[in-house]
This record gives structure tokens, C-alpha cells and sequence, in this order.
DNA sequence: CGGGATATTGATTGATTTCAATGTGAGTGG
DNA sequence: CCACTCACATTGAAATCAATCAATATCCCG
């Protein structure tokens, strides 16, 4: 468990010029992350950072699941991106984190100082260009959010996030889901009622199974994937 | 007009680590940019790129306005953003163009080509850092684009636009909209007839006024901004 | 002075939120 | 081991906001 290497996950294409060239261009920062010290354990629900702190750390989670998120001032939480094991956060940050990272579960996690990265980005091409590289997929996944959240009706949000966890969790059909349904409800912009009652639907359309709360069976993953056109 | 610098406009903050170092980070690019030959003439609604076609360049608005746009297997329309003088457009892609761009109005752009940027940067720090700060700076202003377009009435969503094009476009109190209403009605994910509505319930509420259904005039950006929240 | 695109206004419908109550499951202490 | 409790989840009824359907108005241009 300790001291894994962290796998930087392209969701998408590279931002340019072919798959290649990326993947080995995100390899330093691998490289960056494994000359970090042990990892940092963090319990269930505890914070990482928090929004508008200093942020002098970017981190990749080792195990466990991470949750990004913004508290609007009417109370409202968005929830920005859950991080499975390999995946960098705290990155995308000006000189102040713009959100607040928390454990989703008991998690552990690696860190390494924001400057230093800076500093052999200012030097090492190949440091430069995964950086962009990782902004670039995370850039491809907002703009898929923005669509979702913009047309998309409940059932396409709910069909959607288990598509997307299913895909990113499991090779299997049935996915363990390791947040809250109110955790569910922020990602997608959705009330928890409204996310429940998806669920229950999808259910009775036979399109999932629930065996219990927090574990899917995707029964139907062609009918899920339509619900998303 | 012709042959007008491009400068790279940041909306937020660097990727990191102080906005001194960003902004010559980002010079690089202006420079290549300004190797251009002559600036390309598009007329109002002309395509610039297509959706799926073969990513061979980048633009950058010289004048006039363009507009990023998928089009959804439902028909639905969702503008990504619109481009002012100044910003660039099309860096973000695979090997091919994840959306369509298109003039908003008669404009003209400058371009590149992406394998020489990327050819660029493999070998020019300042090059690579540049297009990581560029998508830094378009992945904050996604994020807060999907705050919006998340938990937003259409209040919220109509006032946060005319902010937007207020502080882009103007010093004054009067924004002209290049776009028509049913191009905000897609930026925003709205109707078309619910951004009427909303414009004329703010002009009701002596927050805006309407001289003409393009010229916007913002008597009370407080009570705007408030609307955001 | 048409004529077509663009924009506004009105009436109705529908999906999701809100408010409210009930159900379920895991952990604790008697 | 069972009852209790608290957090989490589901279900129901009513209210609300934006979408839809439909008509009318305005502007620009030939």
C-alpha cells in the first residue's frame, strides 16, 4: 500500500499530437511524485486542504477515494471531481487552492511541494509538457461535465456517473460506490432525492440491480449508455 | 486590423506559483503567434473548424468574435465559449477538433500550426509553460462555468453572462452583445425564450436597461453581481 | 413596402426541488 | 443478544422554475 507509484490516468486523448508522445511526456511527473517522502494517511471525511489556503502541495492518491468541492455562500456544495488511486490533485491552483480536498474514505495519499514542480517545469521540457498535458485532460473532462450539466436530465447525470465510476473502478458490472448519495447529489447537481428516486427507477426499468445501497450491478450498460446520447 | 499583436488575455490566475513569471511564460506564444502570416478573413456564421475534423491548427482572434460550439445528437446546441480579440482557440484538442468554431460576426483570426507549437515545445520551456498556463487558465474558467451552470437560476446565469462580457468588452457601463439571443441561450444552457424573459424581468427591476435588444446598459452591477453569489 | 430573421410575450406543461415522513442498517451499550 | 440511536437512504405530496407550444412584435434589408 505505502509507496506505490503513482500511475498518471489520461482520460482522453493528449492535448496534441498524438498518444505517444504524451504518455512518455507524463512520465516525469511520475518520476516527480515517487521522490516523495511516506505517504500522508488520511481518515474518512478528514480534510486535505482546504479552499483559499496556500497551496504549496499538489498530491496523488495512493488509496482510497478523494473528493474535490466548492461551499457556495448559500450553503450549496459542488462537488468538483472524485480521485480514484493514480490520479493527481491540488494542481490546477493559483496561489490558493480553489477548492477543498477531502477524504471520501480512509485514503492515503503523497504530496509534493508546488514550487519545486514549478522549478523543474521552468527547466525540463518534458516536466512542462505533462503538466499541460494533465491540464488538457482534465480541461476534456470539465467540458463533458459542462454538457452533462447544461442538457441533461436526471437520468442521464445518475446513468452517466455509473458509467463513468463502473469504467474507471471495475472491469466487472457491479460497482462499489465508496460516496453518499449526498456526495452523488453535488456531483451531478442534483437534489438526493432526486438522485434515490433515479436509482430506483433505473432499477425498476431493470437497467441496474441495487443489491444493497452503495453497490450497482449495471444489468444494462447499452440502455445506461443511450440515457446519455 | 490586419497583423494586430495577439496578447494572451488570463482570465484568473497562473497555474501557478505568481503571476510575474506566468505572464512572460505566456510571451512565448504570443511570439508564435505573430509568426503568422496574414490574418484570415471569416464572415459572420462561417465555420473555422468543424467538430471531429483533424486538429491542424490553433487561431487567435485578431478581430471580431467567434463562438465554440458541440452540437448534440438531440439536436441540442452548447457553446463552449466565445472568443474575444486577443484570446486563442483550438489548443485544446486531440487529433481532432473537439468542437466547432464559427464567426460570430465578420472577424478575422490568425493561425498556427499545432505540430509546430507542439514541435516547439518539446524543445522551449517557456513555450510548454505557456500552454499550461493557457489551459489552466480556460480549465478555471470552466470550473466556475459549471458552478453556473450547476446550481444557477436563469437569473443567476443571465446576470453572470452580462458580467462576463461586461468586464471583457467594456470600461463603461454599456456592453453591446455581439451574439444573438439564442447564442446566449445556448452558452447558458437556457431557451431562448427564458433569456428574453429574464432580460426584461432585470430591466423591470431597474437593474439593466434595454435601449435596443443588443445594448445592454448595467445601471446596478451590485445588484447583478449579488445575483450571483 | 414587403418579407424573413430575430426577439418578445403569453399559456400550459413537466421535471426537479422542496417539505415532510418513513424506512433501513450499522454500531453501541445495557 | 437485543434494544436503542444516529446517520443514511427511500418514498410521498406539493410547489416551483424553466421548457414547450403558440402567437405576436420588431428590426433590418432588399
Amino acid at each position: 500500500m505505502q509507496n506505490q507509484a503513482i500511475t498518471v490516468r489520461s482520460t482522453g486523448q493528449p492535448p496534441g499530437f498524438g498518444a505517444a508522445a504524451s504518455l512518455s511526456a507524463r512520465r516525469p511527473l511520475t518520476d516527480a511524485f515517487a521522490l516523495t517522502g511516506a505517504p500522508l494517511t488520511v481518515a474518512k471525511d478528514a480534510e486535505i486542504f482546504g479552499q483559499g489556503e496556500p497551496a504549496e502541495y499538489a498530491y496523488g492518491v495512493v488509496s482510497g477515494v478523494v473528493r474535490t468541492h466548492k461551499t457556495l455562500s448559500d450553503g450549496h456544495r459542488q462537488i468538483n471531481a472524485f480521485l480514484l488511486p493514480g490520479e493527481i490533485f491540488g494542481l490546477d491552483a493559483g496561489d490558493e487552492h480553489r477548492f477543498t480536498a477531502e477524504a471520501v474514505c480512509d485514503s492515503t495519499v503523497v504530496f509534493i511541494k508546488r514550487s519545486e514542480l514549478a522549478k523543474l517545469a521552468e527547466h525540463d521540457c518534458d516536466v512542462a509538457n505533462g503538466l499541460w498535458a494533465l491540464a488538457a485532460d482534465e480541461l476534456r473532462r470539465l467540458q463533458d461535465r459542462t454538457l452533462l450539466l447544461g442538457h441533461g436530465s436526471a437520468q442521464e447525470r445518475v446513468a452517466s456517473f455509473l458509467l463513468e465510476m463502473a469504467g474507471r473502478t471495475t472491469q466487472s458490472d457491479t460497482v462499489v460506490l465508496p460516496m453518499s448519495r449526498q456526495d452523488i447529489a453535488d456531483y451531478l447537481s442534483l437534489t438526493i432525492e432526486t438522485v434515490s428516486r433515479t436509482l430506483t427507477a433505473l432499477g425498476h426499468a431493470e437497467v441496474i440491480r441495487l443489491p444493497e445501497s452503495r453497490t450497482v450491478q449495471l444489468c444494462n450498460k447499452a440502455a445506461l449508455a443511450r440515457l446519455n446520447s
